[in-house]
DNA sequence: CGACATCTTGACTACAGTCAATACTAGTGG
DNA sequence: CCACTAGTATTGACTGTAGTCAAGATGTCG
């Protein structure tokens, strides 16, 4: 059990949560977290298990407090597409909303906090400080969704390749201070196949692309998870964005 | 001048605004409305031109009151990916944010309702209920990129074109209650082109596909914009969606 | 009527998909 | 500790869908 996410809060309550100052409850003061305590839960998911059904009842909606899980949607004929990747602190569930629209599922084993909907949904009119950042996460992720698009509709396989490696890259060097111009490492928390799902390929273009840029030498692999790139300019220009996105 | 958007409000106040039920300002009382009309005025913009940049300064936001705009990003190469198609009540711009993230361009003439942005943010804290409308508009706008992410990632070019007839269809019947089972009739709001760049598409496959259709007796067609479609459920099947969405 | 936009159609190409065989990895139990 | 298995990943050969380049048709507006 290498990765094991599971005893990470669960006791000590919202003022040690990892995800305290980045998830719904950032603003809030300590007596609002008191509200919001008397209503949450936690539950720990196994990777590959289902979070949410799409059409499912929902009686709650939750925080992703360590873990990945991710948004899908499937065609009748199993053609899938991943719409979200939820990482710590990102938000499961809309307030309002009875029955969920989409997939949810843990990619990795995954701690998620809980919140009944209803108290939630009463709690979001006279606690200003959680429908404020709520929506400021809606219109972050709104942004998010519209990057992809392009990537969806307009990029080529392996520019959707570089971009990948490239989000992912940076947020693995969010907390770790990159020195710029060294080489970056860290482990892609997506399979080949959850990668396709989320670029809009099959997972063999996706192997085929990843082999590439190794031939190219703009990544090594060590085993089939972990990533070094050497020099994250040039893969950053595989991407087909500006410079500087 | 068949589609004169141009002299709709602009004189006569919130009060009989076109969009006043379901923009921003949707659930305001008439004294919050007071304060909004300080800060607002109208702009035209003629089919075709730009109303923002990518990378501007935008000292406004604003609702589409009449006409289409859409939202667009391009890459260096000058692949263009559409990712907001903006009708009356949809919102432009992004409290909080200085610069522009996407182009925003007039598809047909089109007029806009602007705020200054600094007094409009100020004014978001103290009127709940346009913060709240602006959550409840930003989450439905997730939920349709989510969709759009569906169709550019794994539809076919057929089912591409199919579920944006659907669309589009399906907003014209909105307030001309459609009997079910009768043919709909609308006019396309965009150009081969413009939907080229909202399905990921080139705009010749955009037209073989759309003559594919005509073939296949699903659509017919008067002119190039005006649409007939003889039998809704027939082009809902080949959308690749599961009925009913 | 003429000129420019927009749209359609055709011939050919290329990129990613499909189907299939094989390799690698990690976890299980003898 | 090694053998076995199941899941995951890679590679190859071939196919098919949508892209590209180009010509011509249709539509719109002055």
């Amino acid at each position: 059990m290498p990765n094991t996410a599971v005893d990470i809060p669960i006791s000590g309550g919202c003022a040690n949560c990892p995800i305290r100052h980045k998830a719904v409850c950032a603003r809030c003061e300590p007596d609002e977290l008191a509200r919001l305590e008397d209503i949450k839960y936690y539950r720990t998911v196994a990777a590959g298990q289902n979070i949410v059904w799409a059409g499912d009842r929902m009686d709650f909606v939750a925080s992703v407090v360590a873990g990945v899980a991710s948004l899908t949607q499937t065609m009748e004929d199993g053609r899938r597409q991943m719409v979200g990747l939820l990482l710590p602190s990102d938000f499961i569930g809309r307030p309002g909303r009875e029955l969920a629209r989409f997939d949810v599922t843990a990619v990795s084993e995954t701690v998620i906090c809980c919140f009944r909907r209803k108290p939630f949904e009463k709690l979001l009119v006279d606690m200003p400080h959680v429908q404020e950042r709520l929506l400021e996460m809606a219109l972050d992720e709104l942004d998010a969704a519209r990057d992809w698009m392009l990537l969806l509709g307009r990029k080529t396989a392996r520019e959707k390749i570089a971009s990948l490696l490239s989000i992912i890259a940076k947020r693995a060097t969010l907390e770790t201070k990159p020195l710029p111009g060294a080489p970056i490492e860290f482990d892609l928390p997506l399979t080949r196949e959850a990668m396709s799902d989320y670029l809009g390929l099959t997972l063999e273009t996706v192997s085929r692309q990843i082999s590439a840029l190794k031939r190219d030498g703009l990544i090594k692999l060590e085993g089939n998870r972990h990533v070094i790139v050497p020099d994250m300019k040039r893969l950053q220009a595989e991407t087909g964005d500006d410079e500087f996105m």
